[in-house]
DNA sequence: TATGAATGAGTCTTCATTCAT
DNA sequence: CATGAATGAAGACTCATTCAT
């Protein structure tokens, strides 16, 4: 069952972008204190020394990891449905089917990995809860409140339709990058959340109340 | 110097259940690896072969730990909402409701300790997706299906219904188990749950729809 | 395969013999360091602490054990054939006929638990060479000695003699003790012993050499 | 006080040998029970560490160390007499003579090590004895059954003669690596051998028979 | 850079010994 | 006397980290 590490081309540049992949990867299957660097080193195709020339430590490559995974996806969140005309209605779906889709992705869940390893990695913690989860949430919120200020949505708490709005895909995000063969789920996150929404704006709008 | 021993207490009853709750509050705010078995016994306040009277291993002690949580909620979930008279809906809010009164407990969020050391403990995994998750969701797909053969929901699937619904108490449990000071979440989870209800029949209702 | 313990009657004076009985055939069958004293206890029918009332440590059940078995034999050995009128020839057989004997008995390998720890209890050791080993030798060298001067024998190296007349005995016994199933032995000892006098006697008759 | 860390020396190729070698020595002095780890690497001049990185387990390098010590012997056993055209007589002193000096070295006798482990490694034991200890005799009862047959020895029992013939050699070598300092046996084992040979031989030559 | 042999502090686990009952 | 729960020192084994090559 040990999954044959790609033989890889020796790319010095692509290095240290190969041990955090491997590094994740692991982090993912086993949890940060039960991965060895041994198996890291080995999957990535070098040896526990070369680990050490990039990451100056175990706790570093876990630190690098997250902060290279969630970095490029930062910026990204808020351009998507911030400045646009369309109705609030529409930006929220337009936000959340582009969050599913990069949730989809393999380095989707650092959710599951911060989940595990926040009562290790409290600063690493904090940061990604400010720069990440609440930015995130924020954005929702925003979005949420536009629609109600517009008329569009009956007046509710934003910020707990905003949980509820995100729970369903990151839930199922994470159930899948840990259940995935005892309890398969079949539901495309895009998909999921499309449904959801459908419900959720039925069951908010403002001219069902009537 | 020398430091006078602690006068040995017996008391063989209260002892495991006393190094269970120890061992899930650390594999809990450290994960499992990360947990060392002299800081359960120091903080149950036994020493370490003391652990070693009544769990025969750290993997067994994790997986008492596991059970002896999960075992006695597993049968009280579904009494509470199966044999009912009431209406689909009422019955799926009191199930609702009841579930997220369980996952307010201390005990409540086994779910991520499992979703942290599943890729380590594949047989408890196991047992745990097939006793709990698979049979609290068929409960609740049971009943959305009933509300919708009474023609009080609109034709929708269960089974997405049934993860939509979940997913905010369950993220939410976990969240607050794992970054309380970090990101504190002030909704009561039955508050969220009935929230959440409250939009979803909305949003489902099929007289809404004519 | 594990031997149950007999189910004892408890007579109070019979315990420390039973201990030392249960000790000796673990010591004998796993060595002293792999022996635990839980083992000892169960085997013989008590728990570990009454152990302790009886012996005040693992290494002084250990002596005890060499030293209870050994005992009772020590004075025999010489009587045996000391004061004797027999010729010296049917002196020797009637001592290795003894001795022999005593070797088949269950106690008689205290040899191999002496050998496997000597280096561990060189006291003991020291105590048993002087007393058993070098008594018995000196035994068998006074009878060669005896009968070299009586003419029976022509002139030898009567401790060589000594060594190997006991050697066939004392490491069958050995073997037996150690190997019993996987390279069982069938001979007796005594059969073995008088086998092999009898050819010695041969070669080393004086009447013969002419 | 910081003690300077050993400068690191890279021998690979030697490394398992001199740990085999470090091992055989304590085991043989203390057992196998009584000798830690830490005391093999210091004696080797490693680190417990470096042990791990050849042995899988104590219990590994017990085993490798009896076998590696085994192994060469093995094959030399029977060509030492099997093929030659001299006496019976001849080929057997050559036998017994060749097989008392491979005792006389420092590995000769693992004999002694295989008593006092045997109940605790069976497995082991039963390679010992299939391979060594019944080839061995096998050896020494064909070419005593040689010497019958061509009319050099009276009938007798082969087997019994062997164990007689082994017994002073086997016996005097284990007492040797046991009580060297108690009770020191000046002899040589080739001495003794031949000592005992002479007047087993002369006890059994068939021409004293009439 | 890259290696991998070597290290040693840290952990789990065992078990002789103690002691309250 | 006898028990057996509790102890804690000791030992096997792991693995992040270092460093000579």
């Amino acid at each position: 069952m040990q999954i044959n590490p790609l033989p890889r081309q020796r790319r010095k540049e692509a290095r240290p972008a190969e041990i955090i992949e491997a590094a994740l990867l692991l982090f993912h299957q086993k949890g940060y204190s039960a991965t060895k660097l041994d198996d890291i080193a080995h999957f990535a195709g070098v040896t526990k020394g070369t680990v050490y020339l990039y990451f100056s430590s175990k706790e570093a490559l876990f630190k690098a990891a997250i902060l290279e995974t969630i970095q490029p996806n930062l910026d990204r969140i808020e351009e998507t449905a911030m400045n646009s005309q369309a109705s609030a209605t529409q930006r929220l779906k337009t936000a959340m089917s582009s969050w599913a889709s990069s949730m989809n992705e393999c380095k989707g869940s650092i959710t599951k990995l911060m989940i595990a390893e926040a009562g290790n990695f409290p600063e690493l913690s904090d940061f990604y809860i400010e720069t990440v989860v609440k930015r995130s949430r924020q954005l929702l919120i925003h979005l949420i409140q536009a629609g109600i200020d517009s008329g569009e949505f009956r007046p509710i708490d934003a910020h707990m339709l905003a949980i509820t709005l995100f729970s369903p895909i990151l839930l199922t995000s994470i159930w899948r990058h840990t259940y995935a063969n005892l309890d398969p789920i079949t539901y495309d996150l895009n998909q999921l959340s499309d449904f959801h929404l459908d419900i959720v704006f039925n069951g908010i709008a403002l001219s069902k109340q009537s």
